[in-house]
DNA sequence: TTGCGTGCAAAGGTTTTGCATGGCA
DNA sequence: TGCCATGCAAAACCTTTGCACGCAA
């Protein structure tokens, strides 16, 4: 059983609301000093672990520090079925579904003999956005 | 200038010899101990972590914990142009190198406007030998 | 001899845990 | 009323840092 908890709405939502950005621990804790019934650093830690084994949330290597960052997953349930973007300069997940790269993990399988988790892998590179601000 | 020590040498000799695999920090020091001039923790990390900006060695996060394992990288020079597997099961590192994926990376840079740093990204999912050892 | 590398211990951060209290169902 | 969740503090853990000494060049 599990109870519905104020510490643990405010979590989900401020991940959900923020949801192109990922977060350490820390920074949660921060953003949400400022609300009525504001959650603890411990329990911060025991909420996301708790949405990453859901599936709500996901989890990445931190860019330098040697913590991890939390982000939203849009698509919690079918994220076995596509690839995921992470964009290394402003940290955007993009939730890639795309027939051509169906194919590729076929091809991987049949040619490299290896079975691809797409759940769990990340692509890593730069969106968009960030080249466009590069190059000006 | 950097001097030639037992101390680097031993770890590299180990990482390499145990190619395949990864460890952590501590495992690399557990695994040396026995040896004559074994490093300690201290060196171990700042060993490594010359290994991994040389490029002779690449860092992963760790399956379950909150630590980091390192793992011998063959070919460190050109590791900027293919992708990379990881065995989620026994833990090996595939250097895929294949002309048909080259086409991914066009193809996700022009139709998904993203750039891939296939340096950085890590493709997890199981290789041919764990699949092998499920089936029977 | 020079100065980089090492080892030890201490410090810094992050994450986990124990225990009493609070609050959902 | 049960019992899960929370908060605080302490502990555990990984990694980094300071400093004196050792050793490669």
């Amino acid at each position: 059983m599990e109870y519905k908890t104020e510490q643990k709405n405010a979590v989900l939502c401020f991940l959900k609301q923020n949801c192109e950005h990922h977060f350490t621990a820390s920074q949660i804790v921060q953003a949400l000093k400022t609300n009525q019934n504001a959650p603890g650093k411990s329990s911060v830690y025991r909420i996301i672990s708790n949405l990453v084994k859901q599936g709500k949330v996901k989890r990445f290597e931190s860019n330098s520090e040697n913590s991890f960052v939390y982000q939203y997953a849009h698509l919690s349930d079918s994220c076995e079925n596509h690839y995921h973007l992470k964009c290394t300069d402003c940290g955007k997940l993009i939730h890639m579904e795309c027939e051509h790269l169906s194919d590729v993990c076929r091809h991987i399988a049949s040619e490299h003999g290896f079975v691809v988790g797409t759940g769990k892998s990340v692509i890593y590179g730069q969106c968009k956005e960030c080249l466009k601000e590069k190059q000006i």
